[in-house]
DNA sequence: GTGAGTGCAAAATGTTTGCACACAT
DNA sequence: ATGTGTGCAAACATTTTGCACTCAC
């Protein structure tokens, strides 16, 4: 079993949740992936999981961390929590829907000063950015 | 007519829409209020507007940037677009509620150039804290 | 063995669409 | 006058719930 197993199966069983075949299933449906919609992952698994169950997993998934989710557009998506990927954010192109991670430690650090300086302490945060990637941005 | 009634108008009719009366209702309920869910819209002027109509008017109302979407913890509200109220992103606490707006410049540059870095063309952006208040984290 | 987890079916909620009538320009 | 916008009703999509059965521990 590696770290990333390790850490999901962890994850669950400190708060008391089983490792079920549902659960490993979205759980892979995940792993190293874009973040996806529910709908998306309720087809992808229809055939062995059923709607109501994804719904519930993906609750599971929240409250014991190992999930996250990420605005999109009108919608959100989930994906894999900090834990099992590095801290980023999304520029999300509007034409053609592409998702660019971006990863940048000083704008982390430049939002964390603006909190402290309120003596506010972030628990976390989401930033979201859409527009139109380098491809699309000639034709808008 | 204000500057903001005016500015209500404009938006529409540059686009070629009309104003309208369930337009004008559905703008005064988000007029310097704070963001609201489709379902508080709904309810709210229920008495005077389909719920179709609600929604057709705020497809309209992002169309022409009268109003902007945020993410309210996992859901998602609507409030006027920053032509009604100054760019800010906000600092939630999760023990009393309080909502702190933030308004930096140089972390808009700093996002934007992040973008422009990678041949994006930013339309629209989000960011949303939460945490602990300097009140409140003496708590937690 | 036992309680947590699941599938299934149905309900509740949220969103979209077609069409005939009403209203803004 | 005319074409956009609206209400209404129905379709469609998404999310939640109750219950009996199953599986992880």
């Amino acid at each position: 079993m590696n770290t990333i197993d390790d850490l999901f199966v962890t994850s669950l069983k400190t708060k008391g949740y089983s490792v079920t075949k549902p659960r490993q299933i979205i759980f892979d449906l995940l792993d190293n992936k874009e973040p996806q919609s529910i709908s998306e992952l309720v087809r992808k698994s229809k055939s062995q999981i059923d709607r109501a169950s994804v719904y519930r997993t993906l609750e599971v998934f929240e409250e014991t961390e190992i999930t996250q989710r990420v605005s999109n557009g009108w919608k959100y998506k989930v994906e894999l929590s900090d834990k099992f990927q590095s801290h980023h954010h999304h520029l999300t192109c509007r034409n053609c829907g592409i998702v660019i991670p971006i990863e940048d430690d000083k704008l982390e650090d430049y939002i964390e000063n603006i909190a402290t300086g309120q003596g506010f302490k972030i628990v976390s945060h989401q930033l979201e950015i859409d527009g139109y990637c380098a491809k699309c941005s000639t034709t808008h």
